[in-house]
DNA sequence: TAAGATTGACTTTTCAATCTTT
DNA sequence: AAAGATTGAAAAGTCAATCTTA
């Protein structure tokens, strides 16, 4: 993806810019390893367990819930967001056995999403698996500390993207300079 | 995916272990921040410029390459992985007039795709848009020492992924302590 | 009217053959 | 037989309604 370096900047309004090597560089290599991590993390579930890398997740979060219950709109955030794919998704998954879902009594229009006995063994019977994939591709070859660096500036990307989201339009930039 | 936190360690053999805290950590905001960047980088794609984030890879890529030309199977390793899912996408490109394809006159097997001037132009009217969005999701939080940390970090774990693509098996852990 | 969830149509991806050339 | 690429059917995801309750 490093068309960043089409030499084309007619269409520029405002202060645009390309990215500079550093950046370039960051950022196919960010590309190239985000591709590979979610590949090999969804290969191996898939093999070893017979669930998705979606499907995972979601008994995870069920998992942790109190209960072992969510409700569908909290699931979607937490989990895969899109409503609709977490409808179809969960619906397949209730008909495996691995959730359940039940009206909510507190408000009407909501749905509750329970792990099942059946889904919580097939999470317990995946998880070991999981982890030690987790740890090969991105554990094993960080130092203690660069975990924590590595965590830190993801931390960081991470809060500003938030940001973005609670408060659009608002350009987020430190203009030191005008 | 906190399901690390499943206590059931039975289907242990070796030295399995769980993450620690500050791994767990980091692996959270790692997926949480790769979603969310992946999610905006399409569809800002899709709003701005009517193409998904993985056919832009295709069109950056062969943009890149000399003659605007490269082979289905090297396309396939550099952009999008999968050989049927490269084909379905570019036929769906060719019939846009994004791209073309043509045999592989060197070797009878191969089949060459070329970028288009149409899809050249495509390409270049959709890159500034993408750069800019790039810049405010990842770089603009970050300070050039950071970009250059956060590169070479993400750099040690590529470098491993692809060591064990290379060498299957050989599990790449230093075992100072037995 | 808005929120929560679902539905169905359409698009895209995956997977297991298949076909051709080396 | 193996590599390069394609095909078509099945599975999964997206998008724009739709339905129900707050």
């Amino acid at each position: 993806m490093s068309a960043m370096t089409v030499d084309e900047r007619s269409t520029t309004n405002e202060t645009f810019r390309w990215l500079n090597p550093a950046e370039s560089r960051t950022w196919l290599v960010y590309l190239e390893t985000t591709r590979r991590i979610a590949e090999r993390m969804h290969r191996q579930l898939v093999a070893d367990s017979a669930i998705s890398a979606g499907e995972y997740d979601i008994l995870a979060r069920l998992s942790d819930a109190p209960e072992r219950t969510l409700r569908m709109s909290e699931l979607a955030t937490r989990a895969v967001n899109s409503r609709s794919r977490l409808t179809h998704a969960v619906a397949r998954m209730e008909a495996d056995g691995l959730v359940l879902r039940t009206p909510c009594p507190a408000d009407g229009r909501g749905v509750l999403c329970t792990l099942t006995d059946s889904g919580q063994a097939r999470l317990a019977a995946a998880a070991p698996g999981h982890v030690t994939e987790v740890l090969q591709m991105m554990f094993n070859p960080l130092t203690p500390a660069e975990v924590d660096q590595f965590g830190d500036l993801m931390a960081k990307i991470l809060q500003s993207l938030r940001h973005e989201d609670t408060h659009p339009e608002a350009p987020a930039v430190d203009h030191h300079d005008d």
